[in-house]
RNA sequence: CGGGGCGUGGCGCAGUCUGGCUAGCGCGUCUGGUUUGGGACCAGAAGGUCGCAGGUUCGAAUCCUGUCGCCCCGACCA
């Protein structure tokens, strides 16, 4: 492609609203443009990289086994309403209401697709001879995002791999899983990204196992919890915690000792209040589990995990209770809840435990207790881990310090079961005659986030570092002066002569000094420039550079082209080991 | 949904507090010329409903009210 033929609007300055390195460097290098907040179309070079990351992943998904399929993103709102996601998707499901003919049809956009795959297997598989099968498409996929950020990384709309798995029984689930997993692995490793498999939180959509693929960056809108020691990593919401020291209680002497706080109904407050720390405080927690109000006590300085509540209190929903609710429990408005006297179940965090005395809620307006002691002032029923890691507490498997990372989530698998199929009679008929629901997975990869990512962590002062998998172009042509005859002569030779031998070039033809297509280049961050032109030409050389190397060398102009084609192909068949 | 910030030629900004000539500056664009190894120089030119609507005023980019949009923090996120 001649760069004066094609759209490339590079920027010199940062647009305005723009912040983090992927949303500036997408933006400048001219891969995409704006439309609206959540929306962004992909310019011709951003296209081309984000092409390179669907091919990958599909090449990867093919040779796992799993074949392509593509289904509509417009689906009938029936669908949700059998398996119950209408509601829980909430206002991220875009529906609305066509007329046809005299009648509305009600229709959704498709932020995934489990209904629509799981309709259709219902369709055509009905014997344990179809099975096992993996789907899976490439597909632009609709969420109304409550609040769309960071630049590309969360938009309504966007381009989703996602792919679903049934098996006849769980060992052939876990067959699937694994291939998915490994696929995964190979398509992060030739994009090109740093990556953690973590183990995630399945979350309401069902399930017993799940894990995220997770690139590590300080904007990353994720946390992910990681032992240097033993190599665990799991989603902040997922990850154990090592044993704590459930020591009793020091026989504290101190007496419990009422003490006003007016309005003063949060830690922070509390603490300052009354010069305390948050660690020697207990928050006590009003949550509704499966309707029924419960307390959690958890240390002033750690903070709640509601899917690790969920779990110990065995329950399917839990949530913060209701202020009203909160107030009929303590009989105190929200803030001023403690475990002293409170008639409900009372369960807390290990780390409660070893608490000698602590400053806790009164259960009245505007006071706390200060002195309470567990065993003389309160009782716990049951203490469990139930609170969030946070960055030196014990790994769970070696009780090595843990270290919190910020991530952008880029792939998540996970085992469904028979949610799915269950509510869509996806069933098929065993050896022995016997119907059984298909049992399910999912897998899901944000090919958008992909380009991202990569962008977002494979980046210098001056630009992007593409890897030479995923470059929009393998290499940058750049004739100094085009209005040299021979110069140009030079470059267009060897323009064809590298496009007749598959390597994918950009010529730089614009009328331009010197110092721009240099800038630009670096911006774009195509691997390999060539220079045709100035010191070097005079001495029948060119002067070739990768993007990602400080110095240039300069190579014979005979047979140049084929010397170039040979360099890129030798940089394409390495793994992205060498490659930034 | 709560809190904060911002809307002025294609891009980045000044001007707004304290209303007052023809709305400026840098970049980019166009024309002509000189240049050509890290975002050149000279001369000339085009390009604006100051987000939108209403109000106050002799007079509004500037003050008031409403509204739309964008960005950030938080809540939410199968």
């Amino acid at each position: 492609m001649r760069w004066s033929q094609t759209l490339i609007p590079t920027m010199k300055e940062t647009p305005e609203g723009a912040e983090i390195p992927s949303h500036v460097l997408m933006l400048r290098a001219g891969l995409v443009g704006q439309l609206m907040a959540g929306a962004y179309t992909y310019l011709p070079l951003g296209l081309r990289a984000l092409r390179k990351a669907e091919q990958i992943v599909r090449e990867e998904m093919d040779r796992a086994g799993a074949v392509e399929l593509h289904m509509p993103a417009l689906t009938p709102i029936q669908l949700w309403q059998k398996t119950g996601r209408v509601d829980a998707f909430g206002n991220v499901l875009i529906q609305f209401q066509v007329k046809r003919q005299n009648r509305q049809v009600h229709l959704a956009l498709g932020p995934t697709h489990e209904e629509v795959v799981t309709d259709l297997v219902s369709r055509y598989v009905s014997s344990y001879r179809q099975l096992p099968l993996t789907l899976y498409q490439i597909q632009t996929k609709f969420r109304n995002e409550e609040r769309p950020r960071f630049g590309v990384l969360r938009t309504s709309e966007f381009l989703m791999k996602d792919a679903y798995s049934f098996d006849t029984s769980l060992e052939g689930l876990n067959q699937s899983y694994d291939k998915m997993y490994q696929a995964y692995c190979r398509i992060f490793d030739r994009c090109g990204l740093d990556y953690l498999a973590v183990e995630a939180e399945s979350g309401p959509i069902g399930g017993d196992a799940s894990h995220e693929f997770m690139v590590l960056a300080d904007n990353g809108e994720d946390t992910v919890v990681h032992c240097a020691g033993c190599g665990y990593a799991a989603n902040l919401e997922r990850a154990d915690i090592g044993q704590r020291g459930e020591t009793a209680p020091a026989a504290a002497s101190d007496p419990l000792t009422r003490v006003d706080t007016p309005k003063a109904g949060s830690i922070e407050a509390v603490t300052k209040m009354l010069g305390c720390e948050p660690s020697a405080m207990i928050k006590t927690l009003i949550y509704s589990a499966d309707e029924k109000p419960v307390a959690v006590l958890i240390r002033g300085d750690h903070e709640a995990n509601e899917g690790k509540i969920r779990r110990a209190l065995k329950a399917s929903k839990v949530e913060l209770a209701a202020p009203d609710t909160i107030q009929q429990v303590t009989g105190a408005p929200v803030g001023f809840a403690g475990p002293v006297g409170l008639k409900i179940p009372i369960w807390a965090d290990s780390d409660v435990a070893a608490m000698a005395s602590a400053v806790v809620g009164a259960n009245a307006a505007d006071a706390h207790f200060k002195g309470a002691v567990r065993g003389r002032d309160f009782e716990v029923g049951q203490f469990a881990d139930l609170r969030n890691a946070g960055d030196g507490d014990p790994c769970p498997r070696c009780a090595a310090p843990l270290a919190l990372r910020h991530a952008v989530e880029v792939g998540h698998v996970f085992k469904l079961g028979t949610k799915y199929s269950e509510a869509l009679s996806a069933r098929f008929l065993d050896e022995k005659e016997q119907l059984h629901p298909a049992i399910m997975g999912c897998y899901g990869i944000g090919v958008n986030r992909i380009i991202a990512a990569l962008v977002e962590t494979k980046h210098d002062d001056n630009g992007i570092l593409w890897p030479m998998s995923l470059a929009p172009y393998e290499v940058l042509l750049a004739p100094l002066n085009v209005k040299e005859k021979e110069v140009m002569t030079l470059a267009n030779q060897l323009y064809e002569e590298l496009t007749h031998a598959s390597v994918e070039v950009l010529m730089d033809d614009r009328d331009q000094r010197p110092g721009v297509k240099f800038k630009d280049g670096d911006l774009i961050g195509i691997p390999l420039r060539v220079v045709i032109g100035g010191r070097s030409l005079k001495d029948g050389q060119l002067e070739i550079k990768w993007r990602w190397r400080d110095a240039a060398e300069t190579i014979p102009l005979e047979g140049a082209a084929v010397a170039i084609a040979d360099l890129v192909q030798s940089e394409r068949n390495l793994s992205h080991a060498t490659s930034p």
